[in-house]
RNA sequence: GCUCGAAUGGUGGAAUGGUAGACACGAAGGACUUAAAAUCCUUUGGCCAUUGCGGCUGUGCGGGUUCGAGUCCCGCUUCGAGUACCA
């Protein structure tokens, strides 16, 4: 029998479909393992080689858990929403769902072809009414909660509301968007939009006015995690900065228990320290600085409580609502147009342009501990968005104070001693006090930190202010200018938005001629026909943002055919949480953040048992593409072989990698690629000719996009699913390089050369040699302990060795080379399948149990001992195993060879590491 | 700027503080073949020696701890990722 992979793999992808054997439903009697990929969004190009990396990596955990007796819930689906198939609908008038169910269709048959085990039958994709029906759901019961700041949970809002109706808003302990205060009266006297409107200050999903980024190119507003410095992730495009009135979830009062959750999941610690660092907790104090001749009293945030006696000025946000309240007449015309300068810049502009700015309000605040009369500025460096939208300003420790302070030549007095502020801040927390003695605190002397404490405790005591914890956690802004996503379950009544009923979900998406905005700027839901409730009420025009989808949808996969909630009690019960999360790191401060507050939100409803969703994550590297290159000389059609192009005037041109092999070109492929290069004439080297490559980014316009599909066809998708694990550790980012497939691909056909000997069958009941069992035994070991520290490529290389070995001693025992498939099967299953049945099992190799290495094969008889001397090894000496050390120690020293070494010299020391070295200390 | 990673042959990469370079690719030489492919064998970090079978050197740089450091500690350099007027 010859080795012929397309026979092989359709043959067993097809067996495993018509026999469900990757079908699986809940057990107690064994214990569930949950594996999950980060679902992938169905784009128009198609998986590129790099898409499989962290679903093989997941494919063959699942499959060894399996294996090992675990009830293995692994599950795959779509997140089907997004502004790529919107973008296309706008150019093409396609509709998103068409494309979006194309897309999806390729994406299956590209993952059917690599062989992986999902459980189909639970797909879940985002735009599925049965599905997003509890993505509303959630948002409804958002709308209901509010998050009480004393228990640290989510809180109905009935239970606010009857507070409201007995007490008004005293000892209310809630996370709001500002403090209000009102009494039980006048809330009962309050008209239903009044309520409402107080009630939007608590609820975990609230309308707000906020100021988000808005893209105009994509007519929309995107959340914190979609834009990186100042354009859109999706599409590059500027986004600008706004007042809107929008949806919003208040993830931001879930931000302490979102950094302490972090310390009991396994996740790497560098995308912890990522989450840590967007969520940004800082502790300070919030203190006041009345401002004289006046009733106005600024509150500031600051880290450096230590630091009040150095500040000379304090600074607003343009945007902040204490500059309309201070600034004098005189300086009201300067400040009005300083914010008009302001106004219209954009985002992007405002963070390119770092010269310092601001203007002069004309009003003094009084420093609340030195007592000094201090200006207040305005200017852009300090945010309306973070702490109070006001800082006091120490120039002396703090670097764009500093500035500020040298542009306006403001005063700058030092705090600590020894610090040289004459060129530049000094900004770290260290040193002694001075210059820092009031009428009533003194804090010369004391170290920062002292000095911090000492100030926080003061100000407390005399009501200045207060120590406060600080998050640079925003809330997620939830609304979406868009058509293709979840339609939110809301109407309005009055002005007054309200849920639909739970019943009444899912609210489909409805049909519109055009994915465009409205000719009046609504949004492209304000086209649909009857979009209003029976009763004439007109519904939400925004839809959900893109991550809506994906934040419960780990989930789902549980009870996936649920009708009545989004996850039963006895599924969620049993599956608990994700066990094991494979994808790309780039989801840090999006779904990971996103998913994590949805899932606490869910925990404290107790809609289920977790209260974190994923208790193990690996990252996945990226692939990067490796990009081949052909020089033509100029003005001519001459290509030149890479080591000879430095004769010449030369443009490097791409080249598809596919053409190319082991860096050399098909030169009639290249011919025939491109009409231009039908008449190539090639200057070659050694008479070939020699590509230059680069690694980039994978993409169509670098020529170098792999498509798993073209290797599986060639080699097949034992070999791809090896090679992608053989190239580096699983989290390790590599460029993709096809050289090298052949070593795996050779494996896999002297794999099947221990079974297959032309058309005879080699396989023998005899028992096999001690060597045998030992190097089988070996590998055992090895791949059982290398899969859970998710170290394929080792194991690969164990494969090979043991291949090699057992090929070497011709080994075709049953019982050895049983073992040895049901190790490699989750690695390469197709082939294992294969020759699992033709060596007689009747079950799946899926079915097989993982095999126990036996510790007595792997004894060895005698040990090599590296004779060092002063740490250096010189030669090897076989003693018995299991010598005693200090009989170790004399062999070696009475050994002829040593003595050479040891002449003229004592012997110091020597120490024996057992079955490895003994080292001899001279000297 | 801050945070977190990384640095080992021509290449991808192995090495619980214990013989650095496993495994694979590539390359060179050889066998088989009319030839090619495939397959098999040998060599393959560098330098020197090679009818003396070995010696020296070597994991980005400089120190340190240790009998022994690619691995641990301190100080740098370079590259990568994330984040950024966050007070």
């Amino acid at each position: 029998m010859e080795y012929k992979h397309k026979e092989i793999e359709s043959r067993w992808q097809q067996y495993w479909r018509e026999n469900n054997t990757y079908r699986c439903e809940i057990d107690h009697n064994r214990p569930k393992f949950y594996v999950l990929d980060m679902f992938p969004y169905p784009s128009g190009a198609g998986l590129h080689v790099g898409h499989p990396l962290g679903y093989i990596a997941s494919d063959i955990y699942s499959r060894y858990k399996r294996s090992c007796g675990f009830n293995v819930l692994h599950p795959m689906g779509y997140d089907a929403y997004g502004l790529p198939a919107e973008q296309y609908a706008i150019q093409t008038g396609q509709h998103p769902e068409v494309t979006t169910r194309n897309n999806i269709d390729r994406y299956r048959s590209q993952l059917d072809k690599i062989g992986f085990c999902y459980d189909w039958n639970r797909e879940i994709k985002t735009c599925d009414p049965d599905y997003y029906k509890w993505t509303q759901w959630a948002f409804i019961r958002m709308f209901n909660s509010y998050y009480d700041t004393n228990l640290c949970k989510a809180m109905p809002v009935a239970e606010l509301i009857s507070h409201f109706e007995k007490e008004g808003s005293a000892g209310v302990n809630a996370a709001s968007t500002k403090p209000l205060e009102f009494t039980a009266q006048e809330w009962n006297g309050y008209t239903e939009k009044e309520k409402s409107d107080v009630l939007m200050n608590y609820r975990i999903a609230y309308l707000g006015n906020t100021m988000v980024n808005w893209c105009p190119k994509l007519g929309t507003v995107l959340a914190n995690d979609e834009v990186s410095e100042g354009l859109s992730i999706r599409g590059g495009y500027p986004v600008e900065q706004k007042l809107m009135y929008q949806w919003c979830l208040r993830v931001s009062a879930y931000a302490q228990r979102l950094l302490d959750g972090l310390d009991n999941i396994d996740w790497t610690d560098s995308l912890k320290e990522t989450q840590r660092n967007w969520i940004g907790r800082s502790e300070g104090a919030e203190m006041r600085f009345k401002i004289d001749n006046s009733d106005v009293e600024l509150e500031i945030f600051t880290t450096r409580a230590d630091t009040v006696f150095g500040v000379t000025f304090m600074v607003l946000a343009p945007e902040s609502k204490y500059v309309d309240m201070i600034t004098s007449a005189e300086q009201k015309q300067a400040v009005a147009d300083y914010i008009a300068s302001i106004k219209n810049k954009t985002e992007r502009e405002r963070m390119i342009d770092k010269r310092v700015s601001g203007v002069f309000t004309g009003a003094y605040a009084i420093n609340p501990l030195s007592g000094k009369k201090i200006p207040v500025w305005v200017s852009d460096y300090v945010l309306a968005g973070y702490g109070t939208g006001a800082i006091m300003a120490v120039p002396a420790h703090d670097s764009r104070d500093y500035a500020f302070a040298r542009h306006f030549d403001l005063p700058i007095i030092p705090l600590i001693e020894g610090a040289d502020v004459s060129e530049e801040s000094f900004d770290a927390k260290e040193g002694k006090m001075v210059n820092s003695c009031g009428p009533e605190l003194c804090l010369n002397g004391l170290e920062v930190k002292e000095a911090i404490a000492a100030t926080k405790r003061f100000i407390e005591e005399k009501g200045i202010g207060k120590v406060k914890v600080n998050y640079r956690l925003r809330d997620a802004i939830f609304s979406r200018q868009r058509y293709w996503g979840e339609p939110f379950p809301v109407y309005y009544k009055d002005g007054v938005p309200h849920m639909l009923d739970v019943e009444k979900l899912p609210l489909l998406l409805p049909e519109i001629d055009k994915y465009l905005p409205t000719e009046t700027g609504e949004p492209p839901l304000g086209r649909a026909k009857n979009w209003c409730t029976e009763q004439g009420w007109e519904l939400e025009k925004c839809t959900m943002p893109g991550f809506a989808g994906s934040s419960a949808y780990y989930l789902r996969y549980m009870d996936p055919h649920n009708n009545d909630a989004l996850v039963g009690a006895e599924a969620n019960e049993y599956w608990r949480s994700v066990d094991l999360y494979v994808g790309g790191t780039e989801h840090a401060t999006g779904h990971l953040i996103y998913s994590r507050f949805w899932n606490k939100f869910l925990f404290d409803l107790g809609v289920i048992v977790d209260d974190e969703p994923f208790r193990k994550l690996i990252n996945q590297g990226m692939i990067q593409g490796r990009s081949n290159f052909v020089y033509r000389i100029k003005d001519t059609n001459t290509f030149v072989s890479l080591n000879l192009k430095g004769d010449y005037d030369v443009t490097p041109i791409h080249v598809d990698v596919n053409i190319v092999s082991n860096d050399i070109l098909d030169l009639e492929r290249f011919r025939a690629w491109r009409p231009e290069f039908a008449d190539a004439q090639f200057i070659l080297e050694d008479g070939k000719y020699i590509c230059g490559y680069a690694v980039e980014k994978m993409s169509k316009s670098m020529f170098n996009v792999v498509n798993p599909d073209d290797i599986v066809e060639s080699y097949g998708a034992d070999t791809l699913r090896l090679y992608e694990m053989f190239l580096a550790p699983v989290e390790q980012s590599k460029p993709w390089d096809t050289n090298g497939i052949d070593g795996v691909n050779r494996f896999i056909r002297k794999l099947w050369s221990l079974f297959w000997k032309g058309e005879d069958w080699l396989v023998t009941d005899e028992a096999p040699s001690k060597e045998a069992l030992k190097s089988i035994h070996k590998l055992i070991k090895k791949v059982s302990q290398d899969v859970e520290h998710f170290s394929y490529n080792t194991c690969i290389s164990a494969f090979m060795i043991c291949v090699n070995e057992l090929t070497a001693m011709k080994c075709h025992s049953r019982e050895v080379l049983s073992n040895l498939i049901v190790v490699l099967a989750p690695f390469a299953p197709h082939v294992c399948e294969e020759l699992w049945h033709a060596i007689g099992n009747t079950t799946t190799v899926n079915d097989a149990v993982w095999p126990e290495f036996n510790e007595e094969y792997l004894k060895e008889d005698s040990v090599n001992y590296a004779i060092s001397f002063n740490g250096k090894a010189r030669f090897t000496l076989s003693i018995p195993a299991g010598t005693d050390p200090k009989e170790v120690e004399r062999i070696a020293l009475e050994s002829p060879q040593s003595e050479k070494w040891i002449e003229g010299k004592t012997v110091r020391k020597v120490i024996v590491v057992p079955n490895k070295i003994v080292n001899i200390v001279i000297g």
